[in-house]
DNA sequence: TCTGGGGTCCTAGGACCC
DNA sequence: TCTGGGGTCCTAGGACCC
C-alpha cells in the first residue's frame, strides 16, 4: 500500500499558518510579478474564481468580498514544505517528495505498526496540522494513480474527513465508475478531448479499453496509467530525487525593458541563480540557451493606434568544457545575449536554460586547452556559502548591477516568518 | 517483376505535471 | 497599465554507421 499526502490549498494555507486572522477569510496568492491567481482558499473557490485569472480582472471582486491577496513568497512555501515533509518522515522510512505540496509514503512493512490505515492517516493529518498549521488530505491505495484518485475524493467530500482508503477491487471499480477522465493524473485537456470524442468519459471506461488502442492513442504513458488503474503498479516510488537534466531561470521584468544594459544585468542575475542550482546538485553544464522576448499578450494598440512589436530571439551555445562557475559562464552568456538583442522593442523577459548537465566529477576536459581552474570551483563554493548565510545575492558579480529596477513586482509579500530573523513572530 | 538488416544519435513538436 | 515559472517524457523523422 501507498499513501499520497497532499496539502490543501497549499500556498493559501502557508499564508494562514502565521496569520490566524486569515482563517475563514477568502485568501488568494498571485504568481510571480503579481500576474495571475495561482492558489485559492476554499472561501475564494466558493466565489467562483478560476486559477489563472489575471489579477487586474479580479479587482472588483477583491474589493467586494474583502479578499486577502498575497504575492507569492516561495521562500516561505519552500521552508514550510520542508517542515511538512520532515513530519511525514517521522511516520515511515520511504517518502517521495513529489512536489512542493505532495508526497507519497511507502507503507510496505508497516502492517503491524499501523494495522488500521484510516486511523494511521488521521494521525498523519492531525500531526502535520498541529506541527505546521497546514491541513492535508490523504489517499491510500495500492498504486500511485489510485492514491491520486483517493486523494481527490478525500479532499472534496466532507464525509471522508480528509482520508480515503481504496483497497478492495469492488470499491476501486465503483470509485472509478464515476471518476471523470479530465481529473485523472496524466490526462490533460488535449487527451481528455480526444477521449470524449471517442465516447470515453470515466476512468473505469479508460481502464477497460484494449491495451493496443490505449498505446496507439496515449503512448506508453497512457498504458501505464491504465495498468495503475487496474491495480498493477507501474510508477515506482522515487525516494532519491534524480538530478535535473536542465535548469532554467527566466522571471519576467516588472515593466517593459528596452535597453541592453539593463537586460545584461538581469541576465547576469538569472545566470547566478541558475548556476547556484547547478552547483547544489553537483553538476556542470556543457551547453546553454539564452532567450529574450517581448510580451505576447500586448495586443491592444497604444494611444497612437500602433500595435506593440513582437520579437522572440534565442541563442544556444556549446561550451568548450562543462562548467558550474558563474564567472566562467557569464562571458559566454552576455555574448549570446548581444547576438539575440535587437533595438526597438519593449522586452518582457530574458532567460537562461542550462543544458547538457553532467555530474561534476565526470566533467570531460578539453585536450587542447587549459585544464579548468580548480580555484574557480573553490571561489563559487565560498560565494554560495556566504550567500546562504547572509542572504541571496549578498555576494554577486558587479555585472549584475546595483539597482534592480527591472525586478518583478511583489506588492503584497508576506514576511519571511521562518527564514529571516527580523521577520520571526515577536521579533519586533 | 526484383533493391537488406540492424543499429545510433539528434531535433522538433506535442503531451503532461506542479 | 495588467496574463507565472520550472520541469519531464515520448514519438516521428532525418541523418548517419556497418
Amino acid at each position: 500500500m501507498l499513501s499520497l499526502v497532499d496539502c490543501n490549498n497549499y500556498y493559501a494555507s502557508c499564508e494562514r499558518a502565521f496569520n490566524p486572522a486569515l482563517d475563514h477569510q477568502p485568501v488568494g496568492v498571485l504568481s510571480n510579478n503579481d500576474g495571475c491567481l495561482i492558489a485559492r482558499s476554499n472561501e475564494l473557490k466558493a466565489l467562483g474564481v478560476k486559477i489563472g485569472t489575471p489579477h487586474f480582472q479580479l479587482k472588483e471582486l477583491i474589493d467586494a468580498h474583502n479578499v486577502k491577496i498575497f504575492s507569492s513568497n516561495y521562500t516561505l512555501y519552500g521552508d514550510m514544505s520542508a517542515r511538512v515533509m520532515a513530519t511525514l518522515g517521522r511516520f515511515v522510512e520511504n517518502v517521495e517528495v513529489y512536489s512542493i505540496d505532495e508526497a507519497f509514503m511507502d507503507l510496505a512493512g508497516y502492517e503491524s505498526a499501523y494495522p488500521d490505515l484510516i486511523s494511521f492517516a488521521q494521525q498523519v493529518r492531525s500531526t502535520v496540522l498541529q506541527w505546521t498549521r497546514i491541513p492535508v488530505s490523504v489517499g491510500l491505495a495500492p498504486t500511485k494513480t489510485l492514491c491520486k484518485v483517493a486523494n481527490w475524493y478525500a479532499k472534496r467530500q466532507a464525509e471522508h474527513n480528509g482520508v480515503l482508503l481504496l483497497d478492495s477491487p469492488a470499491q476501486i471499480t465503483a470509485t472509478l465508475d464515476d471518476f471523470a477522465i479530465d481529473d485523472l493524473w496524466g490526462i490533460g485537456w488535449r487527451y481528455a478531448g480526444m477521449l470524449k470524442r471517442n465516447g470515453i468519459r470515466t476512468a473505469a471506461q479508460l481502464a477497460a479499453l484494449p491495451d493496443d488502442w490505449i498505446n496507439a492513442k496515449l503512448t506508453v504513458n497512457g498504458l501505464r496509467l491504465a495498468y495503475e488503474l487496474r491495480g498493477t503498479p507501474c510508477k515506482l516510488l522515487e525516494v532519491e530525487a534524480p538530478a535535473k537534466k536542465a535548469i532554467c531561470t527566466a522571471p519576467s521584468f516588472g515593466r517593459g525593458v528596452p535597453d541592453l544594459d539593463t537586460i545584461s544585468q538581469a541576465l547576469t542575475t538569472h545566470l547566478g541563480r541558475a548556476a547556484e542550482k547547478l552547483r547544489r546538485q553537483d553538476s556542470c553544464a556543457s551547453s546553454f540557451t539564452v532567450f529574450l522576448h517581448t510580451n505576447r499578450h500586448k495586443r491592444s494598440p497604444n494611444p497612437n493606434g500602433e500595435l506593440a512589436k513582437q520579437y522572440y530571439g534565442a541563442q544556444s551555445v556549446d561550451l568548450p568544457h562543462p562548467t558550474a562557475s558563474t564567472m566562467e559562464l557569464v562571458g559566454y552568456a552576455l555574448a549570446a545575449l548581444k547576438k539575440v538583442f535587437r533595438f526597438g522593442y519593449e522586452y518582457q523577459k530574458v532567460g537562461i536554460m542550462l543544458t547538457g548537465l553532467v555530474p561534476a566529477e565526470h566533467c570531460q576536459t578539453d585536450l587542447f586547452r587549459n585544464v579548468p581552474d580548480g580555484r574557480m570551483a573553490k571561489l563559487s563554493a565560498t560565494v554560495d556559502k556566504l550567500n546562504q548565510r547572509h542572504g541571496r545575492d549578498r555576494v554577486r558579480l558587479a555585472a549584475a548591477g546595483y539597482d534592480p529596477s527591472w525586478h518583478h513586482k511583489r506588492q503584497w509579500m508576506s514576511p519571511l516568518y521562518t527564514t529571516n530573523w527580523k521577520d520571526i513572530l515577536g521579533a519586533k
